[in-house]
DNA sequence: CTAAACTTGACCATTTTAGTCAGGTATGTA
DNA sequence: TACATACCTGACTAAAATGGTCAAGTTTAG
């Protein structure tokens, strides 16, 4: 059970993202300098973050990227979501009424894993990029 | 971010096995059965849940495993830990000064991280065999 | 017009996963 | 004592996921 550096970056991306973009916007490269993640790499996530509506993109010379939302409304969840970074914790699928073991019945484990994906989400839903800002100024004073 | 099937596995035998234990041991046989998992696989996993001290061999004929421990001092965590599921949320090494980036300092998500593994574990530790037999139970009235 | 920066899609090496296979060894029962 | 049952061990591997790279664009400020 591990995260995925996908969408390890891409909150390490918008963190770095949304302290600089009151200005100006913010191009990946200086991202990719400043976080030490690939250029091409972050090409790919932003991509994502931008279909999701969580960032625009603003072309040319002096372009870059800029949030498309308050830093508070923007949670976890959604990032996780942009650059399907999915928690699966059941092997079945949940729509379907047989198990994971083909049988016509759940497995006797299948209600713990349900229980589990709601105490992770739990955590991705009550977070927001702004809690992550305060608490990083915190950890720097 | 999802669990592999060696957790589900084992914490899937074990509650089959905690159910019925109580008057001869239990073949890897029937669990292989009972549940759809593979027998080969089934001993992988079981050679480690005996190196952890969770279960017990018989061997010959009428042999099988029964539980080292009252259900209720089995915990999700000791299973866990016994097949190797680890919950890796951090790319760093903990003990480590440097950052995941390669810098002399944690990056500006590794406390996010941190966070949410804690919060899984905690899930983790409060579960026990027990719990699931008696969840199980419930449901099944 | 040109350099900076976004855009798209194909491609690929490595690692992990989820097993299988082939041999054992121990022991209760007939 | 034979033999079937069930544990035990280690090597092997196909398929999927991961974590990127590479190539070839398009857009626009200056
Ligand atoms: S995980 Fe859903 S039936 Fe087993
Ligand atoms: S996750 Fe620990 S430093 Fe980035």
């Amino acid at each position: 059970m591990k995260l995925t550096s996908k969408g390890r970056y891409a909150v390490m991306a918008l963190v770095d993202l949304a302290r600089f973009d009151n200005i100006n916007p913010v191009s990946l490269r200086d991202i990719s300098l400043r976080q030490g993640i690939s250029l091409d790499y972050l090409e790919q996530i932003f991509s994502k973050l931008k279909k999701n509506e969580i960032v625009k993109s603003i072309r040319g010379t002096q372009g870059g990227y800029i949030l498309n939302k308050n830093p508070n409304d923007i949670k976890l969840t959604n990032i996780f979501h942009a650059v399907d970074e999915k928690i699966k914790t059941v092997q079945c699928k949940k729509e379907s009424k047989r198990g994971c073991n083909g049988k016509a019945t759940k497995c006797i484990t299948h209600n713990l894993w349900d229980e589990l994906e709601i105490h992770i989400n739990t955590f991705f839903e009550n977070k927001s990029l702004k809690d992550l800002l305060n608490n990083n100024k915190e950890t720097r004073v």
